[in-house]
DNA sequence: ACACATGGTAAAGATTTGGTAAAGATATTG
DNA sequence: CAATATCTTTACCAAATCTTTACCATGTGT
């Protein structure tokens, strides 16, 4: 019924890209490969994509240009490929809109359900700005945006304004990897340090404590490593 | 006593329609229960509910033709069930006026917190500011808008016409938090400072002294550090 | 395995915030 | 105009919270 989904990989090493190719096409989505940024550009406004998988580093252009050039209409997915010692230019594209990123070397099952999941949490959000009837939910969490209350588990849990704060932003960008100079932007509105990160941890901690940490499931929020934190989405 | 809204599910499978009417039976809900959506029909004209669940993909007839007979004359909230890979459908139905989804599996608390988004929601868009029979309920309180009047437990209370005004405006919506900014606007025609806010404080703390303060009983208004106030709902 | 960097957590101190009473200021009413 | 009610401002206290600090756990690269 609809139609495939078209991904633009933009990806100068041959092998990776018939590797990239051969997996999204076999896997339902119609794939199209530029060699450049160049290309990468110009195929993009051609077709259209539903999705961009950019690898970082490619020799003509900064991948930067390109991941703006997409955000200045566009808000459609990308995806990051990054190899090991690219961790700053990484988060440099989380900041300026990626919406999630893959090291090198990865596996198809990765690659495949990280597309699956950037593709699911657009199309919510594109279909109604924000979340239907103003609540949210993943597994034991539920937040009711209007009423400003957090459930777990049928039991209202006391949130104070800023753990709110960073729970809704997390939440209304689930699934999206978020570094912590957007989260501290957007909550303290104030330069990345490493005291405001220290305060963002610390809340985090907070929250985790109030969230009461069931044992054996994975917790609502993940962090990575000198990158930031995501909440789960509940469709990954 | 505040009547209790009355919900119509729609649902064939046996165990969730136990489920949702034991579920909002014990919350303060009258749920009334079809198994097929021409029994759907026969009983939401009968009864009239305040909300309709209805479950997709159900045998005798398409829910679609449900919510369209429902969307011909009444504006009746109608949360809308569906299984996973189901989407199609389910995007559908929000555009054929659905107003707002579950997906199944879901918890107690997601359904109870769709419901009460969607009736919050409804209530506020179907009133230009005011409720059915100009009478607004929550426990001993009561509040007649078109007399100006205000009782709690029986015995008329006398507020001063901001007081009054506060009350109504937070009471008119009931159950969502209102930021200080927000209550300041609507009561004072002003901006928000640091006195609006404490002249609203020190009206608040006039209500609540003659609201008499039942020890043991929750406050009828909320407060949130930093945020704004809040009225419970009969709902909650 | 080691050193190093990063994140988690608890607890103390500093700060902000809300509640409340009471004193002016203003408006309303007879 | 006086008497009264209401509104606004001020001051102070208690509590919630934010921030900082220190220390521990965990992960990362060599």
């Amino acid at each position: 019924m609809p139609n495939k989904y078209t991904i633009l990989i933009v990806e100068d090493e041959k092998n990776i890209c018939t590797f990239l190719s051969a997996l999204l096409e076999t896997n339902g989505y119609r794939a199209i490969v530029a060699h450049s940024c160049r290309e990468g550009k110009m195929l993009y406004s051609s077709y259209t994509p539903d999705l961009v998988v950019l690898d970082l580093g490619l020799p003509d252009m900064d991948g930067a240009e390109l991941l703006k050039s997409i955000r200045e209409n566009e808000l459609t997915p990308v995806l990051v490929l990054s190899a090991r010692g690219e961790e700053g230019e990484k988060v440099r594209l989380l900041d300026m809109g990626a919406n999630d990123y893959i090291t090198k070397p990865f596996g198809p099952a990765e690659l495949l359900a990280r597309v699956r999941s950037a593709l699911r949490a657009h199309r919510h959000a594109a279909e109604e700005g924000h979340f239907p009837g103003g609540v949210f939910c993943l597994d034991d969490l539920t937040i009711d945006y209007d009423a400003r209350r957090v459930f777990i588990a049928e039991r209202e849990v006391k949130f104070t304004q800023t753990e709110y704060n960073i729970l809704a932003l997390l939440s209304e960008h689930a699934g999206k990897m978020m570094t912590y100079s957007a989260i501290i932007k957007a909550i303290w509105h104030e330069p990345t340090g490493d005291t405001s990160i220290k305060k963002l941890q610390v809340n985090m901690a907070n929250i985790r404590k109030k969230f009461g940490t069931p044992i054996g499931t994975k917790g609502y929020i993940v962090n990575e490593l000198g990158v930031g934190y995501r909440m789960r989405s509940d469709m990954e």
